[in-house]
DNA sequence: TTAATAGTGTCTCTTAGACAGTATTGC
DNA sequence: GCAATACTGTCTAAGAGACACTATTAA
C-alpha cells in the first residue's frame, strides 16, 4: 500500500524526511534488584544453617547520594532494549549471564533524580547459590550483598466521606551487611473510591539508600512474595541439588513466616524431581536431594 | 552532611554545575488500553442482553501506520510522571478523570516506532458503563470502541537438549467495531532453562493495528483476566447499581468462559452490598440490585 | 400459561491447615 | 541413647464445581 498523508507523502517518504523534534526527553535507567539466598552460620554441628535472603547494593562513589547505597543499574543505550540493558548491567556487576529476569515497574516521579529527568525501569533478577560468588564489585565501586527483611509495621484505614477508603500499609525495610545497616519505611497506599482506585508507594523514612530505591526494593519484595505462592519462581534461587527442607527454608525466608512441612511438601511436589542422592555427614538423618522439575509449573 | 566528591564538590555544588550530557535519550510514551463493557442488542424482550468487552482505539491520521488503529496515548512531558501523562491522555480522549488506572509494562523493542527511539509505558484503564459515552474522539481523530475477543489458537512445547523447554502460546486477538475488523496473532513464549527463565511476546500476524500495540493489548487482557480472579477489579467496570447476573456476565466476557451461578455468587458475596432496589419491566422475575462494597476486597 | 431469569440448597471433590507419629543418621 | 532432622498418615475445615430445585415476574 502506498497511502499518502496530508502532505502527499508515502510512509517511506515521510520517514526519510522525519527529524525527531527537539522536545525534551527523559533518560531511562534500568535498575535491578538482584536476589540470592545464602546460608547463615550454623549454631551447632547438628542444626541446619538458616537461610538468608540477600540483595546486591553498590555504594555510590559520586554525587548525588555520595556514600549512600544504590541498586545496580545504568542508563539504557540506543539500540538496546530495557531488558538488554538490565542483562548487561547484571553481567557487568556479577559476571552472570543466564539468570531469571523479570520487569517490575517503571518509576517516573519528577525529581527522583536530582540531576536531570530520569525514569527507572526496574527489574528483578534471581541468582541461585551455585552461581553466587561474593565477587560482586570488580570495578572500582564498592558492592555488598545485604540481608533483607521487610515487615509490616502498621496498618491504617481511613474512611472517606464520598464513600470508599484510604488504606495505608507501612513496611519496614531493613538491609544489613557486615558493617552497614540500612533502614527505610515504605508506605503502600491503597485508595478505593466509588469510581477510581489505585495503589501508590511513598518513602516515609530512609536511612542510607539512594534515590527512590527503597520503593523499588519494596516493589520487588512484594512481587517475589506474591509469585512464590503460585509459580515456581523460588526454584531459581536453588542450586542444582537441594533438599525439600532447604526449599522450604527459602519459601519461609521470602514470605517471612513459617510453613507446615506436610502441606509444603504436597504443594511443591510437582515442582521438583527426586534424585537418588542424599545429603551426607549432617548430624542427623540424611535427606533426599531433589532437582528442579522443568515441566512442573503448568 | 557536606560530603565532598573526588572533585571536592558538595552535593549542592555538584548539582549546580551539573549539565545533562548529550547522550541520546529515548522518547517515552504513555499508551493506554481503555476497557469498558457494553450491552449487545437483545434478541427478544425477554432475553437479557449479552455483555461485550470493548476497548478504545484511534485511527491514525498521519504516518507512520497511516489509517491503522492505535491505542490512545502520547508522549510524557517534562514535569509529568507517566501516570499523569496517562491520566491526561485519558481525560483528553474520553473526558473522564476519575477511573481505575494501572501500569502494565514498559515496551522498548528497538524499531517499535519507525520514526525514532520511543519506549511505551503502558497502562490499563477501566471505565464503568455509567461514565461511558460514545463521545470518544472529540478532536479530529477518528475513534471507536472495539469489541474484544482473545482466544488461545494453539500451544506448542519444544524440549531443549540442555534440559528445559520452550512453550509457545498463540492467541488470536480480534477487535471489531461497526465497519472495522482487526485481527492479530500474538505469541507468548515461555522459556524454562535450568538456570534462566523468561516470558516474551511476539506479534505473529497483524492486520490493522499500528506499532506493537497488539502486544500491549494482549498484555492488558492477560492482566485483566488474571486479576479478575483474585481482586475486585471487575467492579470498576460496573455501574453504581447492578445485578449479580450482570456482574457474572462481565466476569464471563472477560474470562471468555461460562461460570456456575451458585459458585459465582458465593465468590463475589463479599465484594458487593445488597440494596433494596430491584430491576423492573424485564420480561421475567425482577432481580435485586447491588452496589460495590468498598470494604470488600481485603 | 409461559418463557425467561432469580435465587437457594446440597452433595462431592479437592486442597490447605494442623498435628501426631515413625524413621534414620552422627556422635 | 540423644538430639537433631526426614518423612508420612490422617483428621478437619474451607472452598470450588456441579447440579437440581423453587420463586417470580411481564406479556
Amino acid at each position: 500500500m502506498d497511502l499518502k498523508d496530508r502532505d502527499g507523502l508515502t510512509e517511506r517518504e515521510f520517514l526519510e524526511q522525519y527529524r525527531a523534534g527537539d522536545f525534551e526527553r527523559p533518560s531511562v535507567a534500568a535498575d535491578m534488584v538482584i536476589f540470592t539466598v545464602t546460608d547463615a552460620q550454623a549454631d551447632s554441628y547438628r542444626k541446619l544453617p538458616e537461610k538468608e535472603l540477600r540483595m546486591l547494593l553498590i555504594r555510590r562513589g559520586g554525587h548525588p547520594f555520595l556514600g549512600k547505597w544504590a541498586l545496580p543499574g545504568g542508563f539504557v543505550r540506543p539500540n538496546e532494549t530495557t531488558e538488554q540493558a538490565a542483562a548487561r548491567e547484571l553481567r557487568e556487576e556479577t559476571g552472570l549471564d543466564d539468570v531469571y529476569l523479570e520487569q517490575l515497574y517503571t518509576f517516573s516521579d519528577i525529581g527522583r533524580d536530582p540531576r536531570t529527568w530520569v525514569m527507572s525501569c526496574s527489574y528483578m533478577a534471581l541468582i541461585n547459590s551455585d552461581q553466587f560468588q561474593l565477587k560482586a564489585g570488580d570495578d572500582a565501586a564498592e558492592a555488598a550483598w545485604f540481608k533483607v527483611t521487610y515487615r509490616l509495621l502498621r496498618e491504617r484505614k481511613e474512611l472517606l466521606e464520598e464513600g470508599g477508603y484510604v488504606k495505608t500499609l507501612e513496611y519496614e525495610l531493613k538491609l544489613s551487611a557486615e558493617e552497614e545497616e540500612l533502614t527505610a519505611v515504605v508506605a503502600r497506599t491503597v485508595t478505593a473510591r466509588p469510581t477510581s482506585a489505585g495503589t501508590a508507594y511513598a518513602i516515609v523514612a530512609n536511612d542510607g539508600l539512594a534515590f527512590d530505591h527503597a520503593k523499588i526494593i519494596a516493589c520487588a519484595i512484594e512481587r517475589l512474595r506474591g509469585k512464590v505462592n503460585y509459580t515456581d519462581i523460588a526454584l531459581h534461587l536453588m542450586p542444582q541439588l537441594f533438599t525439600l527442607t532447604e526449599l522450604q527454608q527459602v519459601y519461609e525466608v521470602i514470605l517471612d513466616r513459617e510453613l507446615l512441612k506436610a502441606a509444603f511438601r504436597r504443594k511443591v511436589a510437582d515442582l521438583v524431581t527426586e534424585t537418588d542422592h542424599y545429603t551426607e555427614n549432617a548430624g542427623h538423618r540424611p535427606s533426599r536431594l531433589y532437582r528442579r522439575n522443568l515441566e512442573g509449573y503448568r
